[in-house]
DNA sequence: CTTTTATTTCAATGATTCTTGAAATAATAT
DNA sequence: ATATTATTTCAAGAATCATTGAAATAAAAG
């Protein structure tokens, strides 16, 4: 992953909202959830929740597929995945001491 | 660490200039480096760079000390391995797939 | 084929962030 | 004291991002 890409990746997880809609959708599993559903959970309007899905499945953090009258929404892991092997071993060198600092080792 | 903090702290790096300089600081290793140092290491104006090295420190991502007529910054691990944890951990709940994306495991 | 349900798109507005270059501050050296 | 070096601060403007509510689209049901 380039540096830009990563930016652009930091900023759409620099949101409130879209952290939220992350937590939900962990939450719910690997079978996800309806785009209604997420706005209810997070407590915004359909609108401000389908703003911040676009923008959290068109850097391909979210997954998401029709099915019938709902848009259905999955978190994609290799993309939060590959961020944070960015931050780690791209950026920060594989750091001994930014290792020590995380919980996973 | 609550949402909205790593909210601000991904904003903080959603900028290529900041994933630079925090870049150039890994690679100058725990001694750090000048404010103008980096300037010249980035390639930005200083007053571009202050100002991106303001968001840095504000964050808690640098730490800067004067040493005579330099500003010197370096990196704070704890806050980037804090925002790690908070994705992984907080936001993610531990998750294993996304565990298993991640290199460091 | 009209209505209902689910969701997105759009335009307008407000808020935040970034860049630039000039001026201000801080420390040191002459 | 004055000049030099290092860095920040500030104001102005441009660019990007977020929110709102109304209108548009898509699918299904009556």
């Amino acid at each position: 992953m380039i540096a830009e890409d990563a930016a652009t990746l930091f900023g759409v997880l620099s949101n409130s909202d879209r952290l939220d809609v992350i937590r939900a959708l962990v939450e719910a599993g690997p079978d996800g959830m309806s785009a209604g559903n997420i706005a209810l959970k997070i407590g915004a309007s359909p609108s401000r929740t389908s703003f911040h899905l676009n923008a959290l499945s068109e850097s391909g953090i979210l997954q998401k597929e029709r099915r019938s009258r709902n848009l259905n929404y999955r978190i994609n892991f290799k993309t939060i995945g590959a961020l944070i092997n960015f931050l780690m071993e791209d950026c920060c060198k594989g750091s001994a001491e930014l290792r020590d600092c995380c919980t996973m080792r």
